[in-house]
RNA sequence: GUGGUCAUAGCUCAAUAGGUAGAGCACCAGGUUGUGAUCCUGGCGGUUGGGGGUUCAAGUCCCCUUGGCCACCCCA
């Protein structure tokens, strides 16, 4: 047993699979960087009070924060998620509208792991402020929406909803409030302390005893002024124009305080169990100027890397696939050979690897092979006398002796070929 | 944080009613001295997560502890 392992919640990704998470990242990179988003790094560590926006009543402030105090006496916390860290730096430094940004990173919680649950957990997201435009939802949504299809996935639901202005959603949950409170004991006692704390989120509730109530409550979209209104009839009608299907869930309504209008939640239909969330997101008109700047709107969105990741091994896409080699250099003589050769080709712009501990020949074919190399470089006494190497394609094709002079240029044609 | 469940070689798993731990894969080495992915042979490898207890004897029973998984809480 080793003496440490890592931390609970928390884990290595070890090669190939970190790669993985590495190009899926690119991929997302690649999509939003072409419509216009550039990356924001903000800091792992921020202000408590940052995070405290995203609200009082949730658990993910009241309890599943990583804080601590730094020996500044300066009460910080390990970042729970990107938007309010997002906001800050808008409000900070007062870039022109819009601003549209993306971020990739790790993020904390301190929660019981699952699988596909960690204390350290990475997302991917967009985050873009300052514009008020309903097709600037769409859009939002529309870039997850591609990025899961370049993925290769096929089994995402996106499900849409409207929280409506902060007066109608107040309205909403005063109704909400009064129509639990009236169920009594109906309810279950776990959902009677919910509705006291935090009255929307017992629509979430998985009690069974507690789903026909949830079913006949009272629908938000019933409270929606006509500006609200608009706007998710503006969002919808632009996710059809597009193609991108959606189910619209009056009763969806997401953990965090601080959403207003509409909010989206996509999830994977291949997870058998409670945590089918791959991401979501959704407008928070209110934070920037909760954080101390001016009054903007924003919407964005965050997903989950390690679901997604976990959803893709459940579609069988996406795979890890390590970087192809071009050769692989076996040197039995006394690996100085290989030395020179790798140093040589790597810098003829090749991608090379070799042997070590002057294994026989035998075992650095079998590391040659192993290596995924299209080509096996041999290099022996008899290639030394004659200043040439054996070219070996390692994927079928004839062994075939080269000048040591040429090698790279014969690799680099038949690489290309 | 609560509850359930599991924990044996690097990996996936075996081991009758408690009786001194096995296989496959992987890895290494050979198969008449320069060539891999197949095949054959051999080898390395575990104080059965850790600690304590019951017993003549514990992987197998009990307690504690650590960790995984599942559900709940909550959330992406």
């Amino acid at each position: 047993m080793p003496t440490f392992q890592t931390s609970p919640g928390m884990r290595d990704i070890l090669p190939p699979e970190a790669g993985r998470f590495e190009q899926l990242v690119a991929v997302f990179a690649e999509i939003v960087e072409s419509a216009g988003y550039g990356r924001l790094n903000t800091p792992l560590i921020e202000d408590y009070g940052v995070f405290v926006r995203i609200g009082d009543a949730t658990d993910v402030v009241s309890k599943e924060m990583y804080d601590f105090t730094d020996h500044g006496d300066r009460h910080v916390a390990l970042r729970p998620e990107v938007t309010a860290s997002a906001c800050r730096a808008f409000a900070q430094h007062r870039p022109t509208p819009p601003w549209k940004v993306f971020y990739s990173g790790p993020n904390f919680r301190h929660e019981k792991a699952q699988r596909g649950r960690y204390r350290q957990f990475e997302q991917v997201g967009v985050e873009v402020l300052g514009v008020d435009d309903p097709l600037l939802d769409v859009e939002v949504i529309a870039l997850a929406w591609e990025f899961y299809a370049a993925l290769g996935l096929r089994q995402v639901d996106l499900i849409v909803n409207s929280l409506g202005e902060p007066a109608d959603r107040a309205r909403y949950v005063a109704a909400l409030k009064e129509y639990f409170t009236a169920a009594g004991d109906a309810l279950s006692a776990a959902s009677r302390a919910t509705l006291v704390t935090n009255p929307l989120r017992v629509l979430d509730s998985k009690r069974p005893e507690d789903q026909s109530l949830i079913a006949a409550a009272p629908s938000i979209a019933d409270f929606y002024d006509e500006g609200a209104s608009a706007h998710f009839a503006a969002v919808c009608a632009g996710l059809d124009a597009i193609g991108v299907p959606y189910r619209v869930e009056p009763k969806l309504v997401r953990g965090l305080d601080y959403y207003r209008r509409t909010i989206f939640e996509f999830q994977g239909g291949t997870f058998d169990s409670a945590q089918n969330a791959l991401g979501g997101g959704g407008r928070y008109d209110g934070l920037v100027e909760d954080l101390g700047g001016p009054a903007t709107p924003g919407v964005g969105f965050a997903l989950g890397v390690d679901r997604t990741v976990l959803a893709c091994d459940d579609e069988g896409v996406f795979a890890a696939t390590p970087r192809q080699l071009d050769a692989f250099v076996v040197d039995v003589v006394d690996g100085t050979h290989a030395l020179a050769l790798t140093t040589e080709l790597r810098r003829a712009g090749l991608a090379v690897d070799r042997a070590f501990d002057g294994r026989s020949m035998k075992a650095q074919m079998k590391l040659a092979n192993r290596s995924n190399a299209r080509h096996a470089v041999i290099v022996g006494p008899d290639e030394v006398a004659t200043d040439t190497v054996q070219l070996k394609p390692l994927f079928g094709g004839d062994q075939r002796t080269v000048p040591r002079g040429e090698i790279a240029a014969q690799l680099r044609k038949s690489t290309s070929s």
